[in-house]
Formats: structure tokens, sequence, C-alpha cells
DNA sequence: CATGAATGAGACTTCATTCAT
DNA sequence: TATGAATGAAGTCTCATTCAT
């Protein structure tokens, strides 16, 4: 606590003024971190018509969110809001709620894409959680050094897999 | 430490003897624990002759070791290696390099699927990073409870992601 | 600090035009409370003219401050003054000085039963002491809830044993 | 907490081995040495046999163990179990069940002269409490500084009060 | 080698007081 | 004169680590 509030030019008191403890402070800090990623993502996407684009859209601004926002975004990757010792299940929850609700974003592009029948017709919460898993999977793994190269980069091979899978075409199981 | 100590039926002092520090401790139990999964996996996926049913092996390995460790994968999960504010880069690099040394060794499946013609012929290590993504997603939404359902459920919807995508059959980008 | 200045309606800054700290207030508070205290007792006695009853008018008054300044006589009678880590020693004087003249004011009252023949002849100051001893016991006793019942109705319990002890009449040490 | 382990020579770590926290200390000490106390004008009384002896040896005891230790007495006088804000209830329970305890020690003495012929036939409850307010007033006045004189002098004047009053030889009231 | 009492730096938090507005 | 946001010293407690036995 400190040290964060060195960091922001206040005395320590002052902090207590804005927060009641520190985990006050890092739930708050985290919440609105969240929601301002989630915004920025939604925005982007809206801001397309085409199914596919919308589905760019949302990669590249998950991208552009961590590249722009490292700091955070290394921090939170690797604590998962579990740094502190008992994050309270007020945070876990709102984190996963939030978590889900943007879940749902996405399972509202996929049901978009099967309606236009682009995608397959069924499964539209697991697809929607395939995204999501593998957009975090390359932006963790670029994160902690597992992974070279620049996020925004790898957007066509993100949607590449999602889409297609790696077997080759024509081939069956 | 005291806790640990306890637990491990020792005292305090005698787990200085066993081991430098907490990080030291944290760090061997992390690398053994993780050589362990890794070697599992191997071992299940080295059980199979088909390049596809060695898929499907490395996935279930995966998924029955978090079932088995859910303790300690749901504690590695949220932590990261990160939980101590300092985790030494060693076990950083080390943690790194076990985990590229299971992305080669799935890269080394997916090659082999290339040349039987199966796998599209590019980007073996993109592709193994992609199920290395997939998988890890699913675990660690199932371990947050983000996800419902039993892990090793889950197997064909990742081999069929991974596989084939989300694309409608014969739809063209 | 905050608390009080809340509680009386004033800005935590206005309280330090009043009072120039903590502690003045709370000497200013006590000395201020017991000297209505010690004045309320005297008026109490000085309406009556009899010895005895000014005696008996004493204890009731004593009594009575306790039963409607409850809140205030029970923080004080726990901390006697001493709760601030350091009070002053101007606070300590006063109250005690406060005290003197109050045991001075029942010496008075004692000198003058000598003087009608009602009480032995010496040790006026000791004897004055000995009433203040019974009442200070019993109201603290009652405060803390170690002894039972209301305070007025011990008043002649205090004065008997003030006046005849508890030797049995005719019996000789 | 820091001020009193140095004072005891340990480290603050140690205290914290011994007690749980600051309250625990606390209480552990006023207890113990309460225990003590009480304990030792039990011991005093039952050395005598005769009555009014057993009460002299009472008194004496009470002013001997204040004698030798000023320091708590003080101490323990100016903040009656109230210095820690909240000092728990459980304490306030001991204490009061310890007091309650020597009254009736104390009324055991009265009954006995009771049943001799020596004191009046009643109340010998509010006598015993009688006798402690007597004891403890004098004991306060003398630690405050409101009283001159050693204690042990005044034993006399103790007994001479709480047997038989101030009420001169033959005045009825 | 094993033990575990002792250590003390450092973490979080409170609250009486100040001072620019 | 009144305000109340800002201050930071001081307090309590934890826990990884040491070292004499």
């Amino acid at each position: 606590m400190a040290e964060i509030a060195q960091g922001a030019g206040f005395a320590i008191g002052t902090l207590y003024q804005f927060f009641h403890g520190k985990e006050d402070l890092y739930v708050s800090m985290v919440i609105e971190k969240l929601q301002r990623m989630y915004q920025e993502i939604r925005d982007a996407v809206q801001a397309r018509e085409d199914t596919l684009q919308k589905i760019e859209a949302l990669v590249k601004a998950y991208f552009l969110f961590v590249e722009n926002n490292a700091g955070f975004c290394t921090f939170f990757v690797r604590s998962d809001g579990a740094t502190l010792p008992d994050v309270s299940n007020a945070l876990k929850e709102q984190l996963i709620n939030a978590y889900l609700g943007q879940i749902q974003f996405i399972e509202g592009l996929v049901s978009k894409g099967i309606k236009e029948g682009i995608f397959k017709a069924d499964k539209s919460r697991d697809y929607a959680y395939a995204l999501s898993w593998i957009i975090r999977g390359i932006i963790y793994d670029c994160l902690v050094g597992a992974h070279q190269g620049s996020l925004t980069d790898k957007t066509g091979l993100v949607i590449d897999i999602f889409l297609r899978g790696i077997l080759k075409e024509g081939y069956r199981l």
C-alpha cells in the first residue's frame, strides 16, 4: 500500500479515503479495467456489419487492448484475481459473471453466423468458449514469453483455426 | 512454512535442510509435478499408434491429470507460477522450457499428421500451440467455475474444434 | 474526533477552533461535568438544615447525578481520567483538586456534626474520606455490574454503615 | 507491543508466541495478578483464628499487596480493565466473577461474626461490600495522590469505621 | 542431522491534526 | 470563520528464516 500510495503521489492515509482497504483497491481497479476492456471489444465489434468481420474485429480488439495495457494484463494474467490470499468471493463472482457476459456476447456472433448459414448449426455456446480459449491462450503465451511475435499479427491464425481447424480440406474423420 | 512442515511431519528447521527457502520449495514442487504431468501425457500418447488417436489420447491425458490433481491444478492455474512476489527467473525459465518442450512434442504429432496427409501442410508449430490453447482454456474455465461439466466429456469437442473449426462444411471464406 | 465533530454537527476543522486538541476537548468536558456534579451536590446539601439530613442529601445527590448521567459516569468510572495515554498532569491535578474540595466540603459537614455532639470528636477529614469511599464504592460496583439494585435505594445502607458501622449495639472491641 | 517486547527483552515476534495478541497479553497478566492478590489475601486471613483478627488481616493483606505491587495497582486502578477500547466481555466477566468471589469470601467472615454475636444480625452481604468499598476507596485515593500517608498505617481507621461508624457512642439516630 | 524458539523486517490500517480554500 | 481532504507517525500483527541446542 505504501508503494502504491507513493506511486500515485498520495500519502497512505489518502489512499484509505478512496478505498476501504487493499482488497477494495484491488477489486476496484480490476473491475474497472475489465469493464473497459469488454466495452472496447464490444464497441469494435459493433462497428462492423459482416459476421466474419465482427469476429475479426473481436480478436483484434482483444489483442489491441492487451498491447495497450501490457502491464495490467501481464499482472492479471499471472494472478488471475488470485494474488490476494483471499480475494473476496464477490470479486471472483464478478469476474466470472463479466466473463460469462462476454462469452454470451461472442455466442451472439456465432448464432448470427449460424442463422446466416456460415457456421455449423449447433453448439453455439461451446464455439464461443472455443474462440475465447484460443484468444486467451495466445495472449497468455505471448505475455509470459512462451510465444514470439506481435499479437495483432496473429489475428489471421486465430481466425483460421477457429473457423477451419487444421484438418486438410476434403479429409474426413 | 510452519504449516507445510507440520503437514509433512517435519520440523521447520528440517524443511530448510531440504530446500533453501520458500521459493526453492515451491519451485521444486511445481517442477516435479509438471514433469510428472508431461510424462503421463507422453506415455499416454505413445501407447497409441494412429495419429488421430494419439491426439485424442493427449487431450484425455491432460484432462485426466487435471481431474486427478484438482488441488494442485486449481492452485497453479490461479497463480501461474506468479503467486510468489518474485518468482525466480529460474522458475519462469524452467516452466517455459518445459512448456516449450511439450509444444514441441505436440508439434511432432502434427508433423506426423501432415506427413500422413491428414493435416494442412504448414504451420505445424502454430497448430501445436492452438491445441494447447484450447486444452488449457477449457481446463482453466472448468477449474475457475466458468464452464460446467466434466472435463473428460469435452474431449470430443476439443478435438472437433481443433480439427475442423466451426465453419460449415463446404463454406468458403 | 471525526465522530465527535459529526455528532456535534461541526466540521472537524471547526472543532479545532474550540479546542486545542483531543486532550483539551476531553479535559474540558470532564471538568465541566464534574463541576456540575459537585455543584448539584452542594446545592442539595445546602437546601437542608439538619446535619444528618444534609448527609442524606449528599448521598442522594451523588446517586441522582449518577443515575441521570449514567453514560458519562460509566465512562468516567472505567477510565478514571486515564483513558488518554498521557492525560496531562494539568487534568490530574484539576481532578484531584476538585475532589479534595469536595472532601473538604464533606469534612465541613462532619465538623458541624462534631460540634453538635453527634459524631466522634476527631478525624473529621478521615471520616469525610470514608463517606466518599463508601459512596464511590457502591457507585462503581453498580456501574460495572458487580452490585445489583438501584443506587437511590441504597441511601439508607450507606448512611447506616457510615454512621454506625457493623458492630452490634453494645459490643466492645 | 514493541515497547513491551523490548522491556521484556524479547523480540516482538516472540511475544506473539506466548500471547495471541495485545488483548490476550493484557487479560492474562491482569487475571494472573488478580488471582495472586486474592490468594495472598485469603492465605493471610486463614492464618488467623479470631474473627476480628481475620478482618484486620484482610485489610492489611490488601494494603500489603498494593504496596508491593504499586505499579500494577496504579495502572489497574486507573484503567479498571477498560484501557483497551474493547476489553473482551470475557475479561469483564472474569474480573467481576473474581471480585464477587472475594465479596463472598468477606461475607463468610461477616457471617462468622454474626454467628458469634459480634456483628449486627442481617445484611451480611451488604456489609461485605461495604468493607470492600472502604478498602478500595482508600487504596484508590492513596494511589492517585488524593490521600496522604502509608496504606498500612490506615488499617486501624478502616476497621474502626467499618465496625463502629462515626456516630458518637450512645448517640441514637 | 533434527529441532523449534526466537527473530525482526515489513505489511496493513487508523486517526489526531493541519492548512489551503 | 468554517471546511474537510490530505497527511504520516504509530500501532498491531505475520511469517520466512536462523541458529543454538
